[in-house]
DNA sequence: CGTTGACACCTAGGTGATCTAGGCATAGGG
DNA sequence: CCCTATGCCTAGATCACCTAGGTGTCAACG
């Protein structure tokens, strides 16, 4: 329900850290972990991994499902690396924004 | 240094929040309360202002200090509502991707 | 007096990420 | 047979932000 602000392929990544997956298990374990709060919609997922896979920090093979075929994503190693410096990043700025956020005067008015 | 991901309209109002100021003292503000991770061009906040006006969150006056003229803004009693709803969808969104993250096993590495 | 740097404001146009709104195909239940 | 769930996909719109310029004042320097 909320939208992820650029964070979206670093928790494309995250997933894919915890083992194999395809896009639709991708898009129901993102709404599980996050408490409902990321639903994310199949055309934002899909382009994504398309670019991710382009970029080398994912890999993609099909299996055939009773017939039903999937394509199932893996991290790679350089994915793994990516996701680190990501994770640095999103902490730093997270920290920074909580630290405008925390200098504000505002906050007492609760 | 870093990109604020949507969130450049809740750290103006935040920066507002403790005080009237003028376009130059926010990015200044904004650099210092964050540690020099932010640092918004200024054809990022001037916009960024212009509509935040036209929604009436903020207001601002033209001000002549020494011959030069400045434009400085200020929270509306609106805006203190907008900014802590949007500090109540940042803190949601913050958790749940700290959330997704942490589950990951890649955290190990480390 | 000309120029440079700090201050201070502004806009047009581009880019990148995400969302909207569709389409395609299979399997199973009613 | 149709509808739903599963599963993948793309084209085009939208939004936020950045790039790259522009304007003008003042003070200091040569």
């Amino acid at each position: 329900m909320e939208p992820v602000r650029g964070n979206l392929d670093m928790l494309i990544l995250a997933v894919l850290a915890d083992g194999p997956a395809h896009g639709y298990a991708q898009i129901e374990a993102l709404r599980a972990r996050s408490g409902g709060t990321f639903d994310i919609a199949e055309g934002t997922l899909y382009p994504a991994l398309h670019k991710l896979e382009a970029a080398k920090v994912v890999r993609s093979r099909w299996e055939d499902v009773n017939g039903r075929r999937r394509r199932v994503y893996s991290i790679t190693a350089s994915g793994q690396r990516s996701l680190a410096e990501r994770h640095t990043r999103w902490s730093a700025v997270r920290d920074a924004i909580d630290a405008v956020m925390g200098g504000a005067a505002w906050a007492s008015a609760t």
